[in-house]
DNA sequence: TCTGGGGTCCTAGGACCC
DNA sequence: TCTGGGGTCCTAGGACCC
């Protein structure tokens, strides 16, 4: 685990010398953007002249990791993503500005970022199978995927103007567990809510932050989940006082009914350590 | 695929305020 | 005060992603 974590860290410093903006997604995954060092007369050159680095990418990779890489060279991130799951292990696909309705046409709806098995099924009901039937489509797309219709559609020809997100500001941090066996020991589940107070506050300490919102998150035998949460005026990061909150809600809400197969402590509302104002003497 | 863990974003309802 | 409209915050759940 530690050591795919690793690997991970070295592939994207090899990805940084590139000298490209960077945001990386996940661990095994990464957008960059060349457009500042290669600005030619139109998309299509500039993405032709991207093509030499991302060569040089796979073969740093492979020399330096031996690792394959797969890259999609394209004029925005969905169609980059799409490329570069067109020849999955080891590929190289460049999707250019004026090929990129054909190229999307015959691929699933489900291949769209975002689209889901519900949105899938969703659109399949109204017979949209291919991004083509989602081009093609005249019907209100508005009454199928909600405020999402407009974005979509722009997604289906291929438009995306979404930047790249350079910050890798947290929102939430959680840590959970799944029994082997169901089970309503308080004994067990206190150590279990110990543990992950004591692992999300160490995440805290590390990326320096605290929380204003404690949730717990349970989990039945039939797979119902339930979360409960609270929001604190003091923004906390210690573990003990995340273990007094997340206790609390369990006991308040009752959670502890039936047997848990999950438990699990998450906090969000991240901020900055409040410099903690001490009374000036007078 | 009777289902692991860690995330993000969106929506809807209720509380509360003016 | 049983009653309009709008804004904001909090909460809970769901869809989705890697």
């Amino acid at each position: 685990m530690d050591a795919y974590r690793n690997e991970s860290r070295a592939v994207m410093a090899i990805v940084r010398e590139s000298g490209a903006l960077i945001e990386q997604v996940s661990v095994d995954e990464a957008y960059l953007d060349f457009s500042r060092q290669h600005q030619r007369a139109t998309s299509d050159e500039s993405l032709l002249a991207a093509l030499p680095l991302a060569r040089k990418l796979k073969q740093d990779i492979s020399a330096q990791r031996k690792l394959t890489a797969s890259i999609g060279v394209a004029g925005n991130k969905f169609l980059a993503k799409l490329a570069s799951d067109f020849q999955k292990p080891n590929g190289l696909t460049l999707v250019p500005e004026r090929d990129k309705v054909l190229f999307l046409r015959p691929m699933p709806v489900r291949a769209i970022h975002g689209v889901g098995k519900v949105t899938e099924q969703v659109l399949v009901n109204s017979a949209i199978r291919t991004i083509g039937d989602l081009q093609d489509y005249g019907g209100d797309l508005r009454a199928l995927v909600g405020s999402w219709a407009p974005a979509l559609k722009r997604l289906a020809f291929g438009e995306d103007d979404r930047a790249l997100d350079l910050g890798d500001e947290r929102k939430s941090i959680s840590s959970e567990n799944t029994f082997l066996r169901d089970t309503a020991d308080r004994r067990v589940l206190r150590d279990c809510l110990r543990e992950q107070a004591a692992d999300v506050a160490e995440t805290l300490r590390r990326k320096r932050l605290e929380a204003q919102t404690v949730q717990v998150k349970v989990r039945y035998s039939d797979f119902t989940t339930l979360t409960r949460q609270i929001t604190v005026e003091e923004a906390i990061a210690d573990a003990n006082e995340l273990y007094r909150l997340a206790a609390h809600l369990l006991a308040r809400e009752k959670l502890v009914s039936r047997p848990l197969r999950l438990l699990g402590l998450g906090v969000s509302g991240l901020v900055p350590p409040t410099a903690k104002q001490l009374p000036l003497p007078l």
